[in-house]
DNA sequence: TCCATTATGCTCAAAGTGAGTATAAATAAG
DNA sequence: CTTATTTATACTCACTTTGAGCATAATGGA
């Protein structure tokens, strides 16, 4: 239904990514420094139709380019348009409407640069060892403080962080990064004059624009996504073991697994295949398997899921 | 990594809506048809920021006010950014940039208004009574002659048809709606100048713009998000019974599902509670439910899942 | 040689799933 | 009013999947 309005307005279209790899055990992804300007940012840039036929060709062409990484794994994750989130402080005349993108890549494949841990930024999103102190010490309680004068958002809260009957939900890293936000306990939310008082501890480290809702939102994606395509395979080298898949994972899901049981899971995919090879480090050595490009029925990984089952934690 | 050029296009971004009900047994959505133009098109309009803070909130505004629907869900799809598909004849100088939604509505909340059968504009989608005819008939030979000189998209359509060991999934709308329109067999991609030759049979309904390829879209995204969340029930009225809801289940994932075992799934999800009313209509009257606010363990309905596994077929 | 360390194999019970059979409660047909 | 038809609901049963753990196998280093 055509409005009445020709909509012409000057609209820029941003487009930034979130390119993540697992190296050294950290779930890193790429990012930039600004001078004068503490806090970090992703790689962006405005998208410009006369010169690129695709929004996603363009993207894995500069980010070769310009920012020196091979992208194994590029996925679209949402546009933002809300007002408000984005260059609030700047006097550009024209709407910006932001066009966030997931990437994958091979620590191999990546050149120099820095690499940001991406937990720094969401230390309660890490569960590998245990439920986040922070949790129960600072988010929690300040929710609950917020809820005393927005009770409507209570139902939210208790989904995003599984309070009460629900659980938690790792895939929800958005919904929680959004309530932080509009609860006022994020440095953006101050930055973008959301909020009078600022946060009593900063939760998790800031970035400039909209850029950290982004990460929210390509961890979110991935962790979904894990479940049931074989996309944790774009972080990996051509070989590895069983183990470092498990890391890999584990790194990405924020918990830790049960060691038989993921290779069981792994196995019986059909989506690796031993190489005969095998790798040697401390104890026993490990056979090294490679990826099967999708010859066979591939089976989601649905076992993956956080299972909240009977017991949890890893065992040796 | 902000590009050189400050990227000073002239941008139009239209959102389009694809708006979903369940209704006299087909999966319906909102369609617009044009004076002296047989395809019809989707609801959609400009995006105007000076105006609306964010898309979502002007869309489930101008829906309302003009289309007549209230809407129980409402989801962005994906932002198409591709020129060529889209107003390919017209002489806009301006760069269109598509943004497609996805909303559901209950048959009860919608008013007047035309309304068409998805199905209708992809019949290769429906196998609730078998694998369709067109496939074996027309769409896989047809593929097959085009991968003669395209194999390199052999894996493609093997993983997004279900080919020798893979799958068919129900997921993949959009991927195989994009084969089908790379291979010139849909009737857009000749409007759009892709192709010289008009396929020998029209492969469902075509419609305006790109608005099959983001119904599509919408398909694919419904399928999935059915089996982790409730969101089926954004389709279904106040009252219903488990068969109405397995009929529901049925339209929107394409296949029949085995009534007893649907039953056992839904009860032990959780999701919904008897009212103690009952419906009648031909035979046994059966008991009425209503959906339960997520007050309990959200358990995914990844018994939706379609089988594959020892048979298929539903049981009386 | 013994130990710490990591990898891999195997078991077992509980829960989940596919495919039925059986029974119940209505209406429609004679 | 009796019977057939239709739909709903209950229950079974074999098989698979999953959570959890025990047991054994290869390494390098003390």
């Amino acid at each position: 239904m055509p409005m009445s309005d020709s909509g012409n307005t000057d609209i820029l279209i941003d487009i930034s990514t979130a390119i993540l790899r697992a190296h050294e055990g950290e779930l890193q992804f790429r990012a930039l420094e600004d001078a004068g300007e503490s806090a970090k940012r992703l790689p962006f840039g405005p998208f410009m139709p006369h010169r690129h036929r695709t929004m996603e060709i363009s993207l894995r062409q500069w980010v070769r380019e310009q920012v020196g990484v091979d992208l194994a794994h590029v996925e679209q994750l949402y546009t933002f348009a809300d007002q408000g989130r984005y260059r609030s402080g700047e006097s550009d005349e024209r709407h910006v409407v932001s066009v966030g993108y997931l990437a994958l890549a091979r620590a191999e494949d990546t050149g120099g640069g820095a690499w940001d841990n991406l937990y720094r930024h969401f230390p309660w999103e890490d569960w590998r060892t245990g439920r986040p102190d922070v949790l129960d010490a600072v988010i929690l309680p300040a929710l609950d403080n917020w809820l005393g004068r927005h009770d409507h958002a209570a139902e939210r809260v208790r989904l995003a962080f599984g309070r009460n009957e629900a659980q938690w939900d790792e895939e929800f890293v958005l919904e929680r990064y959004e309530l932080l936000y509009q609860a006022g306990l994020i440095e953006e939310a101050v930055r973008d004059g959301r909020i009078t008082s600022p946060p009593q501890e900063a939760l998790g480290a800031p970035m400039q624009l909209d850029h950290r809702r982004i990460l929210a939102t390509a961890l979110g994606r991935l962790r979904g996504k894990l479940k049931y395509r074989p996309v944790l395979f774009d972080l990996m080298p051509d070989r590895f073991t069983l183990r470092a898949l498990q890391e890999t994972t584990e790194l990405v899901i924020g918990t830790s697994l049960h060691k038989q049981n993921f290779r069981r899971l792994v196995e019986k995919s059909g989506f690796v295949e031993a190489t005969g090879e095998t790798s040697r480090t401390r104890g026993r050595p490990a056979e090294l398997f490679r990826f099967r490009h999708g010859n066979r029925a591939d089976r989601p990984l649905a076992g993956l899921r956080v299972s909240g089952g009977r017991k949890t934690g890893r065992t040796s």
